[in-house]
DNA sequence: ATTAGCACTACCATCTAATGAGTGCTAAAA
DNA sequence: TTTTAGCACTCATTAGATGGTAGTGCTAAT
């Protein structure tokens, strides 16, 4: 309770680090502060000391807040846009603050009941299915919202099929266990009549149903070094059609929605931010690779402001987590707002709404 | 030739002055309209006497273009946004504009190197060369753009496959000729193995391989009617799949790009027409609707702000046309853009585009 | 250690010219 | 009769000036 003017002498001291991590100062600072974001997400305007001290619980006079405020600002949580204003929380701030919301807060009943997937009504596939999730946490965030397909390399194949276009082109459906059907046209050199690619695509089917396209194309590697498969008709043109089938050329897609949210946001006012910001979703190569790597790990994941890599996102926080059916984990889906946005809010939707995506989506597996 | 001398007409009409009435006052009453217009697409600013008489070809007095743009502003083609300011074309203006631009004209070398779809080289689908050619049209115009996909029912049949994807769930795969794929699943009350489904799949194929979704409908429907079908085991169930499986149930989509574009520009950012367009977009029927009347004429279409039926969409302009494959009218490609678009421009550019989407879907066509 | 008081700062909304681009009208020139 | 010059007038936009307000930092008293 007391040596509330150690914070900045001990900031001080100890190379302004071990500060936050005293308990004492620490509460308060730390109440003060917290009081400060969550005021500043619900209203977007700078807090002064005064106002400060009304909302807080706790009996504090101005003069006192100001003092706190003052070591805060010094301890880079707070920024003042002018001199005689309000504080403003920094990313900092914005990361302790998440890093304090230890407990996840429940996504209120009124909202679950809004998070369902009408969907699996209709004949509809995964695309479909997350287009909807998508545009449902655009809608409920009143953010943009991105959303990874599923990756095709950890998917496992439920069927193949050739078909014969033309003497020199085949199209290539194929169908995944996740439920996704992908298709693409490859060239051949030599003309096949389509009962041979019939048993060809049974063959392939027969030998790679259930295994992963990354395994699938290991597999059809070592069939082509193995010289023997040579003298094997069918096989050694299973083996050939099936490596351009089978080789990763969709880079993995991803769908936006609500990108119009962030235009109409009043965070993003200033023109020169916005356009940046736009390029990056139409870039979309490096929204995809934060969404890939939240792939690869448990649970939510919080980008704020200046901790993203990618500069254009610098403005902004991503909050991303990962659906999956119940064998393999998919793809990612996110949020993309201010970094003053409502995180315990936007969290726990983001959360919930992957776990009723990975239900319906596991439901709609072909297992 | 649309020679609706509109002006001519309505001032002989009103007997206005005698001023207009006469060709030679009509014609130079034309040239300033147009130079107004001109201007304005260019500037976006009103344009008042004295710039005019500057930018106008003919030496013609600020005096003597003030009592001409008096006329043109009586009988509706300008209009003042206050009455210290410079005249602004209003619809009829572009209307009449429009409609005098006679010769279509022809794209810069410089613009028609950028309208290439390089989609063709790797193995994409039709999709994927509209979602492309929308995408250049909005970054070309830096207006919205959408396109419609190919329309289901006037698309004929190149196969169909059944896939067992569990006892009660089939997954249906109807390729067209136009090249585009298509895939649904369709829920069965008794289970059939993969061979009977393999030979339903090639019966259809055998009966309906060239026909429009249209006719194969039909057939069907009649094939239901018919008693005697009943007794044919292997008919019975691929008309009863069949049904199922060519039922409309693709609505037609339509693919926007370039939203932002509007968001970004300086006519829309009276927040409340942004948001009702915004709104119109995410609804899409109303434009689909648009872009169904427009496929089924020749030519380029130009909808001018309140001639556009539908009320979200009375702030800008459309202009859409049609593309095609050898065989078929396939959908439609079009820009929204503020009612002061530069039209010469947007015109050639949309249909120059559509030409050569034709082109390449023709290309890709499975004929 | 906390707080009250005070001087100070900077933004903001409001008001007041001053400016300037534009008009309409009239009367003179062509 | 048509065109143009001239003039009075309108109204948006801009730049200063002003008072109010929300905030700060510092100091001295509690």
């Amino acid at each position: 309770m007391h040596g509330d003017f150690l914070l900045g002498k001990k900031a001080a001291v100890t190379g302004k680090r071990g500060l936050l991590e005293d308990l004492v100062l620490n509460e308060r600072a730390q109440l003060v502060l917290n009081s400060i974001i969550e005021n500043y997400i619900q209203s977007s305007e700078p807090i002064g000391s005064r106002t400060l001290s009304k909302s807080i619980g706790v009996t504090l006079s101005p003069a006192t807040i100001r003092n706190i405020m003052s070591d805060l600002a010094e301890l880079g949580f707070l920024i003042q846009t002018h001199t005689s204003a309000g504080r403003v929380p920094t990313d900092k701030a914005y990361r302790f603050y998440v890093n304090s919301l230890s407990i996840p807060s429940s996504v209120p009943e009124q909202i679950k009941q809004k998070i369902t997937l009408v969907s699996t009504e209709q004949g509809m596939q995964v695309e479909g299915i997350l287009a909807e999730a998508v545009h449902m946490l655009a809608d409920l965030t009143q953010f943009a919202c991105v959303v990874s397909t599923p990756k095709a390399s950890v998917s496992r194949l439920q069927r193949i099929e050739l078909i014969k276009i033309s003497e020199d082109r085949i199209l290539v459906i194929l169908v995944t266990k996740a439920g996704v059907v992908r298709d693409k046209i490859i060239f051949v050199t030599d003309s096949h009549s389509q009962e041979f690619l019939n048993s060809v695509a049974s063959f392939l089917n027969e030998k790679f149903k259930n295994h992963s396209m990354q395994e699938i194309r290991e597999k059809i590697h070592q069939y082509l070094v193995d010289d023997r498969n040579r003298y094997h008709e069918l096989l050694a043109q299973a083996v050939r059609l099936g490596k351009k089938a089978f080789e990763l050329n969709n880079p993995g897609e991803m769908l936006i929605d609500g990108q119009m949210n962030l235009l109409l946001d009043s965070h993003f006012h200033e023109q020169s931010s916005v356009r940046s910001l736009m390029d990056a979703f139409n870039q979309k190569s490096e929204i995809m690779k934060i969404l890939d790597d939240s792939m690869n790990q448990k649970g939510v994941h919080i980008f704020i402001g200046i901790e993203n890599d990618f500069e254009q996102l610098q403005g902004c926080s991503l909050i991303t987590t990962s659906y999956r059916n119940n064998q393999n984990v998919l793809g990612s889906i996110g949020v993309v707002g201010p970094t003053s946005m409502d995180y315990k809010r936007i969290i726990s939707i983001v959360e919930y709404t992957a776990k009723i995506l990975s239900e319906t989506i596991t439901e709609r597996s072909y297992d």
